[in-house]
DNA sequence: TGTAAATTAGACCGATCGGTTTATTTTTGT
DNA sequence: ACAAAAATAAACCGATCGGTCTAATTTACA
């Protein structure tokens, strides 16, 4: 790995918090030079411009989430358990969230949605594969016969992610966690009933 | 009504779209001047800042969002009838919304929570009441009979304003109102099963 | 209708915006 | 160790930021 390679990735790393937190429009280069203690030419030699950090950062942020859910879902099993295994990892999400600022996804979907098109891309992207991710999920959980098989897939994946990213909203806003575990152990209790055969 | 009311009325009327689609940093006083065809002096004059302006807008158009629904929901006399209205009000919401650029409880919290605290507070206030008016609808709902007595009335509000929630920022971002439309329907579902008696 | 008060336009302010350039330093491969 | 290449600091750019100020206009009331 190159010295640029490196810094390239810390670059990354240091400004994906400050996007998550402020916004696009929110986050000026001047933070990013503080964040990273580097000059405006240290930037500017890695990254050709502003929007390619901010997509780069947001696709940093997304990983993060992506890996540290992927880590723990892959050592469970079955379908049920990694399910229960996702929703689990939602619990107390705003408090420690693997990137400061809360869920990239909702942050940016909501920042970029009328105002900068190549990143509400990035977040259309990233929100497809996770609610497709779900919907795997959830097939396993039929195919070992955990879950009922009429379940109408799709629905419940859409279901779900909508309940985890407004409860995230939620919790954030009202600085109370609470809201968004009572919606977690709603949808686990949901699953021990309605969705078993 | 004065002169200067109006004028205030209708600056914070243009700006409220431009806060809900770009975001507090990302409107600047100068797309506000375009907006209303003002100058600096005419915004400056019956304004102090542009946070006065932000905070205003937000509750300018949270107060649209308020009236809109309440005009709807008083007309229902049943807490049920009632219930179905807000869930119906949310049909095609991303499609025509009440203020341009989706719901602004959301985009506001979204884009205030780490960076503009009176915002925050403007957002979660507004927040608290939307989902206490769910409340107050489900209480009704269990007072006539219509809900199960044992039903958890603040669970439910913050489980049906979450999933409206969660449905609109997915929808916006996928640019496809169905997905909500299908959350909406399926708590409508619910509400015609197992919030019966 | 006259006039005092309220309102507005627009020049102006220093600071900061994203981005460029150049000169210097650091890294890299031999 | 050395030369070529890569990476960085820092001055600099025009544009725009939020906000002020003054002079002119418009409004409101007597």
């Amino acid at each position: 790995m190159t010295k640029s390679e490196k810094t390239k990735e810390y670059i990354i790393a240091k400004a994906a918090p400050l996007f998550n937190k402020k916004g696009y429009a929110g986050t000026s280069m001047s933070d990013i030079m503080k964040a990273t203690g580097l000059a405006k030419g240290g930037l500017y030699g890695n990254f050709e411009s502003k929007d390619e950090i901010a997509a780069l950062a947001f696709e940093y942020s997304y990983n993060q989430l992506k890996e540290d859910i992927g880590q723990k879902v892959q050592a469970r099993k079955t379908g049920i358990e990694k399910l229960v295994t996702i929703l689990q990892y939602y619990k107390n999400y705003t408090v420690s969230p693997p990137i400061d600022g809360g869920c990239p996804l909702m942050n940016t979907a909501v920042d970029a949605d009328d105002a900068y098109p190549f990143l509400k891309k990035k977040a259309r992207q990233a929100l497809q594969e996770m609610v497709g991710s779900l919907q795997h999920v959830l097939k396993l959980g039929i195919q070992e016969g955990s879950f009922r098989s009429d379940l109408n897939v799709k629905k419940e994946a859409e279901l779900i992610f909508a309940q985890i990213e407004g409860g995230i909203m939620m919790a954030k806003v009202l600085d109370d966690v609470t809201v968004l575990n009572r919606l977690i152990d709603n949808l686990k209790y949901r699953i021990e009933t309605e969705y078993k055969p």
